[in-house]
DNA sequence: GTGAAAGCGCTAACAG
DNA sequence: CTGTTAGCGCTTTCAC
């Protein structure tokens, strides 16, 4: 910078002002000062700015598992957002490890990072990443239980209500809900939503919950084949999750059960296979991408108005998902039902 | 950190000392120290220690297109690879689009990123992403035409010519590659190694390259409608890669067209959807996890290297993919190949 | 309008 | 072993 104030004989003050343009340097030492950055192809330390400014530009995003395409959509919103308002990001993925997402949080606090984003790995644990940390947060997805926070969720618990209604309607009574260990609040509302539709009906609740989340694939397909060699085996099942749909749809692969003759299947998340699939599957399409967006708008609110003083009250970003109802999922026969 | 100096009776060398384990600093000084920072929840601010070091323990990642699940294999690879190392990921999307990467570039070298990992949107035009630009670059996956670099690819055109003669020795002669504009190095290798396997059998060759990449599915789908349409249709169809796989099964599934009684359909990429399709998908599978760590480590060499003296000679890291034969590939019923 | 100078938090000489 | 000090590249009062 030095270089550039020298070479078009001005002082640094200048080339700062030039830079970012505050509009109080005279048109040509401007140009002149322009042609000098050109020439020496400088380009402004960022870090050194962020050390004087006390802020940085930079948005840190911790994600529970950068493998489920769902987050990869809404890093895709966050990232488009982000670089629409001069942010960059970095970006953690847990994989749904609560003492990794921790030393994630560490390090992008040592970077001084000007925001969180964080989808946290375990809704349970994740009232810790609040502790110690300066910059503003925003929760994605899932929430810490019991506490008012930043953040932006779907509407998870009406979403499921109402796909189960719609099984229901379909003439299903034994509808099964594929959904490992809760750990994750958007989870939580989605085990919800499907009971209160079947108590509402009288019906029984059918729900895999016990296994442990990472291995979804094979956990759904373990689960569902059980579910399915069983003496009253569902004749609708109802997933948490795309990674959940595919091992159910692997499960009714492997034993050559009719889909959705024999049964019927949906689930949350709507990704370019379902469409290809055969038969297409019903799913509830959640705005992803639009929840990306949105993150980092309220973010960016927070971290202005904490420049200001005052604590403002948390607030809550809630984006509808929609219901797609395509092949997978057919009205009950009553061969079956018996 | 001069209160934790303060607080710890020392001064701030010390501390500095004690952050970094230079190892210098007695035991009980030592203690002391920690005992401060922990009290008074100090972090280090890592933008000033980059100042002064001249360099940051920053990686910048620009990807084409993280829609792309065999992109967010690598990113994963990636991550593990630079936090094992200590480094941190600052994660660019271009979307294809090379202006978009050419911002991103300006950003992370505004960041002075220690080092740079890129997967180009364009072969053609990544020459351009070294120009003016300090830190080392290792490209991945996609290398800008006729160029020696540091890079870590796959043995995409062996993969290529093997799954070829693979299927020409299922007996089959028309077959298709539907490839979308060659602006990836990767995509010329592949059709490359199609071409040779074909030529070599003096087979006609028949490919789709013409449509442009961003809207895969739609492109794919569009084009394999009319391929099957004809009056001499394939019987056997190869796959540049996931997308265009996704495409080709919808149109074969909107013409119900068995597969792999009547077409033979296979493709680059291995997703977990590839398993669990009716009929499964035979993929040629690349180690995307890995090429994800191989190229840190291979940047972190070339960073190391720079902060010596002399120019190093770029290498090349390829690393080899395997062929994952499932139910979609088949011997030609005679019949059909009439 | 423009320039000189201080200081953001840290590290590395160097002096003790 | 430990403390003092200069300076990384930038922004920003404050004089001019």
């Amino acid at each position: 910078m030095r270089d550039v104030a020298r070479l078009a004989g001005v002082s640094t003050s200048t080339v700062s002002a030039v830079i970012n343009n505050k509009g109080i340097v005279g048109p040509e030492l401007t140009s002149k000062v322009k042609a000098a950055i050109e020439a020496l192809g400088f380009a402004p330390h960022i870090g050194a700015r962020g050390l004087r400014l006390g802020r940085t530009n930079v948005i840190g995003l911790i994600l529970p598992d950068i493998t489920n395409p769902f987050f990869v959509q809404v890093m895709r919103g966050i990232e488009d957002e982000a670089i629409k308002n001069g942010y960059s990001l970095m970006v953690c993925n847990s994989n749904l490890r609560s003492s990794l997402e921790m030393k994630h949080l560490e390090v992008l606090n040592q970077q001084r990072v000007g925001g969180l984003l964080v989808a946290p790995a375990d809704s349970y644990a994740a009232r810790d990443l609040l502790v110690r940390n300066c910059a503003p947060v925003v929760f994605i997805m899932n929430v810490p239980m019991k506490m008012k926070v930043n953040c932006v969720v779907v509407n998870d618990f009406e979403a499921s209500y109402e796909a189960t209604h719609y099984l229901i309607g379909l003439g299903h009574r034994r509808i099964a809900f594929i959904g490992g260990r809760l750990i994750f609040s958007a989870s939580v509302e989605r085990v919800e939503g499907y009971r209160k539709a079947m108590q509402e009906s009288a019906l029984p609740l059918c729900e895999e919950l016990e296994f442990t989340p990472g291995e979804d694939i094979g956990n759904a397909l373990h689960v569902c084949l059980k579910l399915l060699r069983s003496t009253a085996p569902p004749t609708a099942i109802f997933c948490l999750n795309n990674r959940l749909l595919l091992g159910v749809l692997r499960a009714l692969r492997e034993l050559r059960i009719a889909c959705p003759e024999q049964v019927s299947v949906m689930g949350f998340d709507d990704l370019d296979w379902a469409q290809v699939f055969d038969p297409s599957i019903t799913v509830i399409a959640e705005p992803s991408y639009e929840t990306g967006q949105k993150s980092v708008q309220l973010l960016l609110d927070c971290i202005e108005s904490s420049e200001g003083s005052a604590e403002v009250e948390p607030r809550e970003v809630v984006l509808k998902c929609s219901l797609c109802i395509r092949e997978s999922t057919a009205r009950v026969v009553a061969s079956i039902e018996a």
